[in-house]
DNA sequence: CGACTTTGACCGGCGC
DNA sequence: GCGCCGGTCAAAGTCG
């Protein structure tokens, strides 16, 4: 299963801060959603499954699953296992247009830390080659990306969506897809710059993305096959504005 | 044994 | 008021 991990982890994920009420109802969506799609080649699609999914650092379980209207893929429900009294949540759908789409949306906010249960172990050596990710990749992005990396990096774990109005563009072209670092799954995580711990429990959690994943990849196999490349996948940002 | 996934049913909100 | 749809719950089954 991990014989390769950086192979082909090329996932384009867009986040999009909702400050609150999408814009359907009142009461019901009265709450911060976060929008993140995550565009994953075929080859990652087709390695979800052993690799890992672009997850956040969090544990999810899922507690339901159904079909959406409109769409040809259903979508499942998690809850963050990781905390017993969190109520941060997550839907996750495919773009019905793009089965290499994921769509996340996070509502509600974690209220603990990341689950750094292993701070030490295969951390060490979580550097990535380049060091502070690209910085000079995404000038643009970077300084967003860097300044809510630096700062959401681990806050996400207290308030994600605290930040309302920002645009996250998570443009990773893997930094730590060296070896050593077991990243190849994190997408979310990775946007954020090369957090030591971080990528350790990263790679710890994967197998709960696994599942994630799994699920998905179950609904709709792309028939993606051996189109297993690198292709360098770059930030898309979609802004979302709840004018 | 505990944690998680799966699946059907139920509930509440929204639109017509 | 009715029907549709999204979201959540709960029971059963599976896996580590």
């Amino acid at each position: 299963m991990e014989g390769s991990h950086s192979e082909g982890l090329e996932s384009k994920i867009t986040q999009d801060l909702e400050p609150e009420t999408t814009q359907a109802s009142k009461r019901r969506q009265v709450v911060e959603k976060t929008v993140v799609r995550v565009k994953m080649s075929e080859a990652n699609e087709g390695k979800q499954r052993s690799e890992g999914p672009p997850s956040d650092c969090w544990s999810w379980r899922k507690y339901g699953q159904k079909p959406i209207k409109g769409s040809p893929y259903p979508r499942g429900y998690y809850r963050c296992s990781t905390s017993k009294g969190c109520s941060a949540k997550k839907q996750v759908e495919r773009c019905r247009s793009d089965a290499s789409m994921l769509i996340i949306t996070y509502t509600y906010t974690h209220n603990h830390d990341l689950p750094n249960t292993k701070p030490s172990k295969e951390e060490p050596q979580i550097k990535p080659t380049t060091t502070p990710k690209q910085e000079d990749e995404d000038e643009e992005e970077e300084t967003e990306e860097n300044q809510k990396s630096e700062e959401d990096q681990f806050h996400y774990s207290q308030s994600p969506f605290n930040n309302s109005e920002d645009i996250i563009v998570i443009n990773q072209q893997y930094p730590f897809a060296e070896e050593n670092v077991l990243v190849d799954e994190e997408p979310l995580c990775c946007y954020h710059p090369p957090p030591p711990p971080l990528m350790a429990l990263s790679a710890l959690k994967s197998e709960e993305n696994d599942h994630f994943y799994d699920e998905l990849e179950e609904l709709v196999l792309p028939s993606s096959s051996s189109s297993f490349l690198m292709t360098d996948f770059f930030g898309e940002r979609i802004l979302i504005r709840p004018s």
